[in-house]
DNA sequence: ACAAACACTGGACAATGTGCTCAGCAGTGG
DNA sequence: CCACTGCTGAGCACATTGTCCAGTGTTTGT
């Protein structure tokens, strides 16, 4: 179960070194996510053992999380996303958190700079659907005001391909 | 290569029909991402073949885009993650768009409602780094006006999961 | 400069999983 | 009543995985 030659567990957030076949092997699964380590071995014309290697450090060390199936909330019946900027009360920030995280329709919460405030990102059956669930949202005793963006276009859908290829050097 | 029994390759956004196997099955699959088709069957008590038909079907549909490697950027050296709402000049927004796509920080992008024009998300190696990143997308000159909100917490990172119950009736 | 530690190679093995196909059976709808 | 669809259980050839191992450069510490 343990990797082969993985030794370090380190926490994430402390910036691991992340080499050129690293980058390349992400880049690589990031572009053809089915393919195995032999085939991935062949591709970067490494051994197999060393792809191994790679891919257990990359896990132990964070810098690859997981490979979950990546989910389109449209597909699902939720084709409206929104972002909702939420100002709080003082001392409340534990109870906002914990309600936000019952609703299914939050998908990401941040707490930000700015006035202290938290941004989420929602989707939504419909735009009128949107109201209930901003009103689901906002119908806590914490939340003070909430302003909403609602997202039309998404030219640039979540990606980290380019800054792996940064961070890795691979120009 | 083609799917099994897979018939419909329709185009996302319509909403398909997601049952309560197609719940579970993504739902086991987002837990453990490494399990293969055979384990699958035997974790959900079905046929291999209705598995794999499943899956054909869900990607084909659009539901699931993908098995992309979920890639920390902390872990690659950007720690520092914030998001800018853009002003756009009138009729700049394919530069615009063009622009950001070319700036490997910015890791997402949005066109929203209200009168900030774009929503992006940036990451960088350190708030005096995030600054370098700020100028450089803002530096450009279909950008009248930029707000940054740095994020400090991620209380809900990312989420799938209880939508994908919800939507499927697993309570 | 030398030994130890490290990373990668290339090869081997059994065990397991995969892609593919088939026949049978149940529910649905024309 | 038949055609169609989806699920099952089974089987087969083949590919991949997990795990070892010995050998070879390259760093690293002292």
């Amino acid at each position: 179960m343990a990797g082969h030659f993985a030794q370090d567990h380190n926490p994430p957030g402390a910036g691991m070194a992340v080499d050129e076949l690293d980058g390349r092997l992400i880049v690589l699964l990031a572009r053809e996510p089915r393919i195995g380590v032999l085939e991935a071995s062949r591709r970067l014309g490494v051994a197999r053992g060393t792809v191994q290697a790679r891919m257990d450090r990359l896990q132990s060390n964070g810098v690859i999380r997981g490979f979950g199936p990546d989910v389109d909330p449209a597909a699902l019946g939720y084709p409206v996303t929104a972002f909702a900027t939420l100002e709080i009360k003082q001392g409340q920030g534990a109870d906002v958190r914990a309600h936000l995280t019952s609703v299914p329709e939050v998908l990401e919460l941040h707490t930000t700079t700015g006035h202290g405030d938290m941004l989420c990102r929602l989707v939504a059956r419909s735009n009128a659907d949107l109201q209930r669930v901003i009103d689901r949202v906002v119908g806590f005793d914490g939340i003070v005001r909430a302003s909403t963006a609602i997202v039309m276009e998404n030219p640039v859908p979540l990606r980290i391909i380019p800054l792996v290829e940064q961070a890795s050097g691979l120009t």
